[in-house]
DNA sequence: TCCACTTAAGCAACGCTGTTGCCAAACTGC
DNA sequence: GCAGTTTGGCAACAGCGTTGCTTAAGTGGA
C-alpha cells in the first residue's frame, strides 16, 4: 500500500523523489554536495506538504493554506495533493466555513496509509513500536535483552519484537491491501533502531557501548537490513528521542532533549534538524566539565555533569541533582539558543516535578536576558516509549524531508 | 557587472534564483517552510557549482569533476558552466593531462566578478574590507568609531569607510564595466555588518550592546541599506568570524570560533551552517558556568568561563586562562562534536602559542574517544580581520547557498 | 426566486529545468 | 595514419511548477 513513487514504475530513476528511507551513506556519487534535479524537486515540495498534512493533525487544512504556507501556487498544490490522495497517503475531510464563496476543501494525513517500526536496544531490554504516519504507536512490544551477548542473539531477539509488532497490527492495517510494490509489505516503510551510543549512523555501525566492547565496528544495520528485508536506520537512543520528541513541534526550532538513565546523554535539534556531528559524536552531554577540579567521575577526568549530578541522585540528594543538571542544561541552552528542554530516563521518571522545577529554577536564575520562564522546560510522560517512538521517527523524518537550506 | 540574473530581464520572478544576499526576513510567505519551484532548483545547482568552483582555488575544476561531485549529468554541468561563463563569473584555465583521451578542460572562479563589502563596527574601532568572490581582500579602510555615539553619527562613520573602500578599489575593479544592472554598481553584491551582540539578525536590528542600550532595537540594517542603496546583511562579530574563517573548508564541517576580547564569545559553524539560533542567541560562550558556585561574573552570576578565563588573564595568569578556555572549548567540542577550533581575539593576539598549546592540551586530556591531536586548534593570523572578512562573507555564503536538506 | 458576486479548484498550454541520445573534437597509442 | 578513448556540445525530450481560463459551489441583495 502506498509506494511513494506510483508514477514510473520504468526506467529507474537516477535518484528516489522521496529519499527512501536509511538508504543513506555511500549513496550520492560524493559526500557533501547535492545536485538537485526534477524528481528531487517533487520529492522536496511532496514531503513539504506532507509534513504541513502530519503539523495540521485533525484539524486539517486546505489546499490554499497549504499554497500560502509553502510558497508553491494553487494549482502546484493541487497537483501535489492530488498525487498524494492517489497514493492514498492523503483524503478530503470536509470544509471549512465559506467566506463569501465556495468552501475550502480540507485535507487530512491517512495516518494508516503507511507505518514504521522503532526499535529500542537497551542494556536490558529490546523494545518495538509500530508507529502509524502521523508517528502515533498502534502496537509495541518489549522483552529482556542482554547487549552483552552476542551480535547474532540480539539481532534474533529484534528480529523477533519486529516480527511481533507487525504481527499484531496485521489485521487492523488492511485498508487497501493491493498497489504497494513488493518492498512494502504491510505497509512497514522501514525500522528505525535506537541505541547506546558510541556509534556511527552514516556507517550504521555500532561502537564500544559502554561495557560491551565486542559491539565496536559491528555493521548492526546491514545486518538487521538483510535479516529484515527492510530499510533500516541507525542511530543514538539520545538521538532518536530527541527527533521523536521534537517531531510535534514540526516546524524550525531548536530543542534539547536530556536523558538521565545509566549515563546523562543529549540529543540536540537544531534549526529543526537533528545535530548529530560527522562522528555521531555530538550529544556527549554527560561529560561536560562544570566543575573544574571537581570530584573525579568514571571517565577518568574530573567534574563532569555526570559524576556530580548522578552520584547527587544516587544519594537521594535530588535538589542538588536538579540544580547541577541544571547548570548543564542552562549552559546548552544559553550556547545553542535552546527554545525547548524535555527530560527524560528511568532517574528523571520518577521524580519528574522535582527535576524539571528544579532545571526550570536554574534556567530562571541565568541572567542571560531571556524572559523567565521562557524556555519551557518538560519530562516525557510516564508510560511512555519516547526512545522507541523516536526510532521510528528515524525512518519518519525523511518521508517529511527536512528542508531546503 | 556580473549580474547574477542575466536570463530574463521580463517578467519579475516571483523568487530570484539565487537569493540576493540579505534580503533575508519577512520575504517568504511563510516563516519555516520553503516551497522550491525551477527558479529555485536552478539557483541551487548554480551556487552548488559555484561554492565548488571557489573550493578548487587556483587549481581549477574541471567540467566532469564537478559532475561527479554534484551528482548532476554532465550535460547539465555544461549548461551551468556555461552561463557562469556568459556572467563572467567562471572561465576556462587550461587542460589536465589526458588520460587517454580529449583532456579536461579547467574552469576556474573569477574573483573579481564581483566584490561584496565586509564592517566591522567594534567598540571603539570601524573596519570595512572590499573582498572578491574568492573571499580574499582587495582594499580596507578603518578608523575610530565610538558605539557609544547616537546611531546617527555611527552610521555617517560606517558608511564613510564603506565608501573608502569602495573608492580604493574602483581603478581595479574594471573588468568589462557594462552589462550590470544598476543596482550592481562598481561590482559590489552588498555589505555584511558584524558587530556585538546580542542583536537579531532576521529582523537586522541590534540589540542592547553592552554598555551602550540605547542601540537596542534600533534598525540597522535597514538604516544603513538605505543609506547605501545596497543589500545589508547583520551579524554578530562572532557569528560573522566563524562564517569567514569556515569559508575555506566549504564542506558539511563542524567548526568553532572562540573569540576573547572585552568579553568571550564564540561562532558555531555546523554541518557547514551557520548556527545562530532563532533569536541570534547562539554562542554566548562567556557565561558557560564551568565552576558550580565559582566566583562572581560581572553577569551577576557565578563560575562563568568568562569571569574565571580572563580574570586569569587579567592577572597574568595564561597558564590558568587557556586551561579554563580549554576546558570550556573542550565541553563545546564533545556536546557538538566540532572538528575544528579556531581561537581569535586581542588576548590571543598577544600570546598565540600559550593559547592554542593550552587549549589543545586540555582537549587531548578530556577520555572523550577521540584520538589526541584529532581536533586542531589554532589561532588567528596577526594582521588579518577575521570579523570583517567574515562579515564579506555573510554576503558571499548565500552564493554558495549552502545545500539542499 | 433569481442573479450578481466571491472564492475554490481543476484543465490545458506553456516555459524552463535537468536528462537522454547522438555526434564532433581532441588526444593517446599501436 | 588509424583505432580507440575521453571530453563536451547540440537537439529532442520528459516532467516540474506556472499561467490563463473555465467550472463548481457557496453568499447575499433585489
Amino acid at each position: 500500500m502506498a509506494a511513494m513513487n506510483s508514477t514510473d514504475p520504468h526506467k529507474p530513476a537516477r535518484r528516489s523523489p522521496s529519499p527512501g528511507p536509511a538508504a543513506s551513506a555511500a549513496e550520492s556519487p560524493a559526500p557533501g554536495a547535492a545536485g538537485a534535479n526534477l524528481p528531487v524537486l517533487r520529492g522536496h515540495n511532496t514531503a513539504l506538504v506532507l509534513a504541513l498534512l502530519r503539523a495540521s493533525g485533525e484539524e486539517g487544512i486546505s489546499r490554499l493554506e497549504l499554497a500560502e504556507r509553502t510558497g508553491l501556487t494553487p494549482q502546484a498544490v493541487s497537483k501535489i495533493t492530488a498525487r498524494l490522495r492517489a497514493e492514498g497517503l492523503a483524503a478530503e475531510a470536509g470544509f471549512r466555513a465559506s467566506t463569501g464563496g465556495k468552501p475550502r476543501t480540507v485535507l487530512r494525513l491517512v495516518p494508516g496509509a503507511a507505518h514504521a517500526v522503532g526499535l529500542h536496544l537497551d542494556r536490558d531490554e529490546a523494545t518495538a513500536v509500530l508507529v502509524d504516519l502521523a508517528g502515533r504507536p498502534v502496537a509495541a512490544a518489549s522483552g529482556p535483552l542482554d547487549l552483552g551477548a552476542p551480535p547474532d542473539e540480539v539481532l534474533t531477539a529484534a528480529v523477533g519484537r519486529v516480527a511481533e509488532v507487525r504481527a499484531s497490527a496485521r489485521p487492523g492495517s488492511a485498508e487497501r491491501a493491493g498497489a504497494g510494490g513488493p518492498g512494502t509489505a504491510g505497509g512497514v516503510l522501514g525500522v528505525g533502531v535506537a541505541m547506546p551510543g558510541p556509534l556511527d549512523h552514516a556507517a550504521g555501525t555500532a561502537g564500544r557501548v559502554t561495557g560491551f566492547p565486542h559491539w565496536d565496528g559491528f555493521p548492526l544495520r546491514a545486518a538487521l537490513a538483510e535479516r529484515l528485508g527492510l530499510p533500516v536506520a541507525l542511530d543514538k537512543d539520545t538521538n532518536a528521542a530527541a527527533l521523536g520528541l521534537a517531531a510535534p513541534g514540526g516546524g524550525g526550532g531548536s530543542f534539547a532533549y536530556l536523558h538521565l538513565g545509566t549515563g546523562l546523554g543529549a540529543g540536540l535539534v537544531l534549526d529543526g534538524a537533528l545535530h548529530r556531528g560527522a562522528r555521531t559524536g555530538a550529544g556527549e552531554f554527560g561529560h561536560q566539565v562544570v566543575q573544574l577540579d571537581g570530584p573525579p567521575c568514571g571517565c577518568g577526568y574530573r567534574g563532569c555533569l555526570e559524576a556530580t549530578c548522578l552520584a547527587a541522585a544516587a544519594r537521594g540528594d535530588l535538589g542538588t541533582a536538579a540544580r547541577v543538571l541544571g547548570e548543564g542544561a542552562a549552559n546548552l541552552v544559553e550556547l545553542l539558543d535552546i527554545d525547548r528542554v524535555v527530560l527524560g530516563g528511568r532517574t528523571v521518571a520518577a521524580h519528574r516535578e522535582r527535576f524539571t522545577a528544579g532545571v526550570a529554577e536554574v534556567l530562571a536564575a541565568r541572567p542571560s536576558g531571556r524572559a523567565p520562564g521562557a524556555v519551557p522546560v518538560t519530562a516525557v510522560e510516564d508510560g511512555t516509549r519516547p526512545v522507541a517512538e523516536g526510532a521510528a521517527h528515524l525512518v519518519l523524518a525523511p518521508l517529511y524531508g527536512h528542508r531546503l537550506r
